[in-house]
DNA sequence: CGTACGATCTGCT
DNA sequence: GCAGATCGTACGA
């Protein structure tokens, strides 16, 4: 079932990243319905956070959507040609989001496969976060999108994962964050398997 | 207004 | 393993 708005503003950010693991994530375009299990996140934490674009309070017109109620999408492109997704999460005015990394599709496997311009499913095939967005059809025009409400949510199936296969460990690319780039904000599921 | 660069992926070697 | 792709955003002038 679908979770609600309440499950993204219960828990810190970082918590929220752990857990989102197993949780479904599902995209409709138009008639169009995909969907994957999510095996990776990394947790953005607010004002103190370098890595975080918010950081320092920094409010921008792309960084604006941080600051909303969590529950929401944020969407920007990275290195002129990649979206990447993230989830808005905590109180208003709090600016923390999840960045989703990898899924293992789930639904929907053939529309996948065509957006990623592949013919069969390989292990590589939604992990890294501007594939998972080409996978599901998101770009930046899903900016700011209600996860309770439009095209685009997330599932709790009941999947349950066990404590030994949820790693954690520095995040990827924020080497410009200083200390905060060592920061175990970073989880992933070893060995997954449906 | 101009410019430098990023929470990356792919294809070729 | 490595370079090239490719452009919105942020920031300084």
């Amino acid at each position: 079932m679908k979770v609600k708005k309440s499950y993204f503003l219960e828990e810190d950010v970082v918590s929220l990243a752990e857990d989102m693991l197993g949780k479904v994530l599902v995209t409709k375009m138009g008639n169009k319905l995909t969907a994957g299990i999510i095996t990776e996140t990394e947790a953005y934490d607010g004002i103190g956070d370098k890595a975080c674009h918010a950081y320092g309070g920094k409010r921008t017109p792309r960084t604006e959507v941080m600051y909303a109620q969590g529950g929401i999408s944020y969407v920007y492109l990275c290195y002129g040609m990649h979206h990447l997704f993230n989830i808005v999460t905590g109180k208003k005015d709090v600016p923390q989001a999840v960045l989703i990394r990898a899924i293992q599709p789930l639904k929907g496997i053939e529309e996948i496969l065509k957006r990623r311009n592949a013919t069969k499913l390989s292990a590589n095939l939604c992990v890294g976060p501007g594939k998972i967005t080409k996978a599901l059809g998101i770009t930046t025009q899903h900016n700011a999108f209600d996860l309770t409400k439009g095209k685009i949510w997330i599932e709790d199936d009941n999947i349950q994962l066990k404590k030994s296969q949820i790693l954690k460990g520095p995040r990827i690319g924020v080497d410009y964050a200083g200390e905060d780039a060592k920061l175990p904000y970073r989880f992933w599921v070893r060995d997954y398997s449906v």
